[in-house]
DNA sequence: TTACTTAGTTGCAATATTAAACAAAGTAGC
DNA sequence: GCTACTTTGTTTAATATTGCAACTAAGTAA
């Protein structure tokens, strides 16, 4: 019986200039080497706790970058897909601030827009794709956007993050309702957005007990 | 390197005296041999396309089922959960009417209530627990428990699938607004279930195009 | 023929969403 | 320091959506 690759590959997105991008590395080895790809390695069942952990051990590995939300997407497979052979790639996909993939310091990192990417090797353009569709569709009805935030922000901010990702502007009052039901945002006391020509913001960050949480269910946080 | 396990597995659901069910069949080989667990094989490349494929070809051979509607689910996997070493499973779920099942001609697949199954080998039951959720999810929102009724059915009776998947009683005008704006059905012209001792209700059947589809987009028939 | 039961529709009340207007709180320019 | 300007955050009004209850329709049973 002929052998199955098996894989991890994760979609690394993030806002930059109002734009949601991928991280890509060019690959250094067979096949596709010294193309742009997204990050990706085989499974090693002897460190490996499941495909969660391959996962985050990959992106550690060849991001610096540990995400605090890390889903599984969907499994890809079959015969085309990899010039090696019949494969198989479980795919993740996270969502960081620019500044974690900045500070993490892989600068080989490199950030193309996610929209109408090109070019990539095996089936990653479709894979992008699903990631995409899945965080849009999931904008639309959960918290899943607070994590392109940063540490702070205020709701204007977030209502922006939100409005890049779903590509049309979202009303105030409703997008604040709706943040206030998921119930997910406390206001650091005291804390404004200073600097700004206008009445300062003020600024939230998530409630304590949904940071730093590395994986979440599947719904995304909040109600959804 | 260790080797990696490459299996599918399909949650077959069913809906039989209002109750939800998944099939079941007794494991004729090791491990856990007669015990009942979801059907499942290995993973064959040198005759599967794809994963998908791999799911509709176990479906068949341990069930006699073709179904339309398949979805991948979710890829399980570690080292805990087969005793043979680290295995992956990609997981797919399937609804089919009853009568398709029976018809089928396997007598030995169960039909087992799916809310508080236990015993399961592997991690089958969370398998089982994840698809009840995508299904109970997407039902909230889509036409996705068409699947469940035969090829034709009265509004009423597919209103009762609803509430039995929901689990709660749904206003009687907003199913139907919601049914008519999905835009999937067609009332078949002249026919009415008879023989009730009250006014017959008018039968429906999918519109062409939704029938006998493999595998459909991420968000089931209609708007979702 | 009358009673009964469920199918299917209609009108209205309750609720939720969106839009528009307003008030609050800062900086910038003169 | 006063005025103009800009964006934040809230309030109010308009609009859309949903859900309930009542009603009509169409069959069988007695």
């Amino acid at each position: 019986m002929a052998e199955i690759i098996c894989t991890v590959d994760v979609v690394l997105l993030t806002l930059l200039d109002g734009q949601l991008r991928v991280a890509l590395l060019r690959r250094d080895h067979e096949p596709f080497p010294g193309v742009l790809a997204l990050p990706g390695g085989y499974i090693h069942p002897d460190q490996d706790g499941d495909t969660q952990v391959a996962a985050a051990r990959v992106l550690l590995e060849k991001t610096g970058i540990v995400s605090p939300y890390l889903e599984q997407l969907a499994t890809f497979s079959g015969r085309g897909r990899d010039p090696r052979g019949w494969s198989l790639s479980i795919c993740y996909y996270a969502l960081v601030p620019t500044e974690v993939i900045r500070l993490a310091g892989h600068p080989e990192v490199v950030l193309v827009p996610a929209d109408g990417i090109a070019g990539l090797p095996f089936d990653h353009q479709q894979i992008v794709a699903a990631a995409l569709e899945r965080v849009r569709n999931k904008s639309s009805y959960s918290s899943l956007p607070v994590y392109l935030c940063g540490d702070t922000f205020t709701l204007p901010q977030l209502q922006s993050v939100y409005e890049a990702l779903l590509g049309e502007p979202v009303n105030k009052v409703s997008f604040r309702r709706k943040i206030e039901e998921f119930d997910i945002l406390e206001p650091i006391e005291g804390a404004m957005e200073t600097g700004k020509a206008h009445r300062p913001a003020q600024l939230y960050r998530l409630k304590s007990r949904y940071r730093n949480r590395l994986s979440l269910t599947d719904r995304g946080l909040g109600t959804g």
